[in-house]
RNA sequence: GGCCCGUUGGUCAAGCGGUUAAGACGCCACCCUCUCAAGGUGGAAUCAUGGGUUCGAUUCCCGUACGGGUCACCA
């Protein structure tokens, strides 16, 4: 009896591994290109780390001219959720994040290195448990949760390493011709991995983000096989990136300390092992504290958060690229408008420690992405977002998308555009005046002028002799300073502030009337341009209900 | 607790043995200006801590403190 009679007996019908090693062949790509993966689990949440994930890895795919694929690691059942995978996939989407190879929704994949889901690998894995088994490098544990937890509870009294090793590991040297007779009594197993590893020696990796780091040797023999039949993430980790290809491994350092254990695993398979880039969370401040941004805690975990608060997805994109590579600030900034596929993205400069996410930067980035859109892209991308969150803006704007246009494109398109809107959801408060409908002023909220009859001259006074419609803009606001002279304000702000005892203030506040007049509001964009999008009748409307209902 | 990793202004951070310790967001002031948003100029604000090594440490080494991660038949 040896082993491979023990193999034999538990995956009788599992390949030999040479079937999927001719299978799935090395890539052939060019020099440096570099093969990297998605891989997360369909529980129905993409969050923003895996976003930044996601981002990374498809940056440093596409810019070394190699492969960028999604796979979906559903070995916990347990935890699975309908419809994820195209969840996952539509938010990244979104994001312009696509897939070369992988799952393109529930059920279909694109791609000859496949299936790209793990519960439909079962047999590979068990073919390449199988072998492991066969060379004596893998054997059954009969071991029940409560044979386990008494082991650490020993183990935790003695004060010593706990786990599943060494002289603990009680199955690791258990007579096969006893264990097979176990199996064939029907008595329950997994399979665990027979560590080679010694704790006392340490193991070198160099992370492409981190830097050298050293660890202990792993000495846990570790379940590969789980009595579901399906593989721990450890074991797919590196059965599915050995046979995909993958040369790169971007994931999140929650992996970096069980790194020892996958070099372990990759030696005992007699895989070559990928690199390894460890990203650090994205943290949040929490009274003081650091901690991981969290699903449960902080809305703006999930990028549907963005999506919602109609921030674009280009400036969550920026937003992320900072973090990553703090030159892109500057790089940005020396290319305005160049695409971010021109950035080259430096793994090596990525943070070590977790960065606090700053919504208030986001939103300025934000802001300066969205003042380089058009008018009419400003349109669009509204009505996008109105669409599912807020019907009423999307009612005012599509009534009449020109006029919505010429509101929209006030300050906008010029060398300095107007920077004022962060998010979508901003935009039916700032633009709301511009519309009869949502225009109702309870009490009109003058600034330093306040005498109802001094409001009611100047704008009478407006209305009689300097309101012309056709008028441009110097003109117009020459009219205004001459309106001011009369009514004995300086005409200019300089003049009023060296001499204010010889005026009653000066062209502003006489703009200010107009502008609350005409706006029911303190601060507005360019009053000529509003007047101008307005139209003469409705301008002109407004100065006379101010004076009425003042 | 063991094992890893980290610590430069409020935040993101550059720096890699000698610097007036960049830059960005935020904050403050001023300028521009018909108000606001921008924009411009300037300002306040940082090397966790104690020891070494060195002519010289933010930078190298050790300790301490603090923070983060991880120790599953979850990924």
């Amino acid at each position: 009896m040896d082993y491979k009679d023990l193999a034999n007996l538990i995956f009788p019908e599992a390949k030999d591994i040479s079937y999927y090693e001719e299978k799935y062949p090395e890539r052939n790509l060019g020099e440096g290109a570099i093969v990297t993966r998605f891989a997360p689990s369909p529980t129905g949440f993409v969050h923003i780390g895996h976003l930044f994930q996601a981002l990374v890895a498809r940056k440093v795919a596409k810019q070394t001219g190699g492969v960028f694929f999604l796979r979906i690691e559903d070995t916990d059942q347990k935890r699975e959720v309908e419809n994820a995978i195209t969840g996952i996939i539509n938010s990244l989407r979104d994001f312009d994040i696509n897939f070369d190879e992988g799952m393109v929704d529930e059920k279909n994949e694109k791609g000859i290195y496949g299936p790209y889901k793990q519960s439909e690998r079962k047999e590979i894995y068990q073919s390449y448990a199988k072998y492991l088994l066969e060379q004596g490098k893998a054997y059954p544990c009969f071991c029940t949760p409560e044979e386990l937890e008494e082991i650490r509870a020993k183990q935790e009294a003695a004060k010593i390493r706990t786990g599943y090793y060494g002289v603990w590991a009680k199955y690791r040297t258990f007579p096969l011709n006893e264990a097979m007779e176990k199996i064939k009594n029907g008595e329950k197993y997994i399979i665990r991995f027979k560590s080679m590893g010694n704790e006392e020696k340490k193991v070198k990796h160099h992370d492409l983000i981190r830097g050298n780091i050293d660890f202990p040797e792993n000495d846990q023999d570790i379940v590969i096989i789980k009595s579901d039949g399906l593989p721990t993430y450890h074991f797919a980790h590196a059965v599915d990136d050995h046979l995909m290809r993958t040369n790169l491994v971007v994931r999140g350092d929650e992996w970096l300390s069980s790194l020892p254990l996958h070099i372990d695993l990759f030696r005992s398979l007699g895989f070559k092992m990928p690199k390894y880039a460890h990203i650090s969370p994205i943290m949040k401040d929490d009274n003081g504290n650091k901690r991981k941004i969290s699903k449960r805690k902080d809305p703006e975990a999930a990028v549907s958060y963005y999506h919602e608060e109609g921030i674009p997805e280009e400036a969550v994109k920026e937003y992320l690229f900072n973090i990553a590579n703090s030159n892109f600030e500057s790089w940005r900034r020396a290319n305005k408008e160049a695409s971010l596929d021109n950035f080259t993205l430096a793994l090596n400069k990525m943070s070590v420690s977790g960065a606090l996410f700053d919504m208030v930067k986001l939103l300025d980035i934000s802001k300066t992405v969205i003042s380089k859109y058009t008018a009419e892209e400003v349109y669009k991308a509204c009505i996008n977002w109105a669409e599912r969150y807020n019907i009423e803006l999307k009612e005012l704007l599509e009534k009449d998308s020109e006029y919505a246009k010429k509101v929209l494109g006030i300050e906008r398109g010029n060398i300095k555009p107007r920077k004022d809107i962060a998010k979508w959801s901003d935009v039916f408060n700032s633009i709301s005046y511009m519309y009869d409908e949502e225009f109702c002023i309870e009490k009109y909220q003058f600034q330093k002028i306040d005498s109802k009859e001094e409001i009611q001259k100047i704008i009478t006074k407006y209305l009689e002799k300097y309101f012309s419609y056709t008028d441009d803009k110097q003109t117009w606001f020459d009219k205004i300073k001459d309106l001011a002279e009369e009514m004995g304000y300086a005409r200019e702000t300089k003049q009023y502030k060296s001499e204010p005892e010889k005026y009653k203030g000066h062209v502003g506040d006489i703009s200010m009337v107009l502008r609350v007049a005409i706006t029911g509001r303190q601060n507005t964009p360019d009053l000529y341009e509003i007047m101008q999008v307005l139209g003469e009748e409705r301008t002109k409307q407004r100065l006379i209900t101010c004076i009425e209902k003042i």
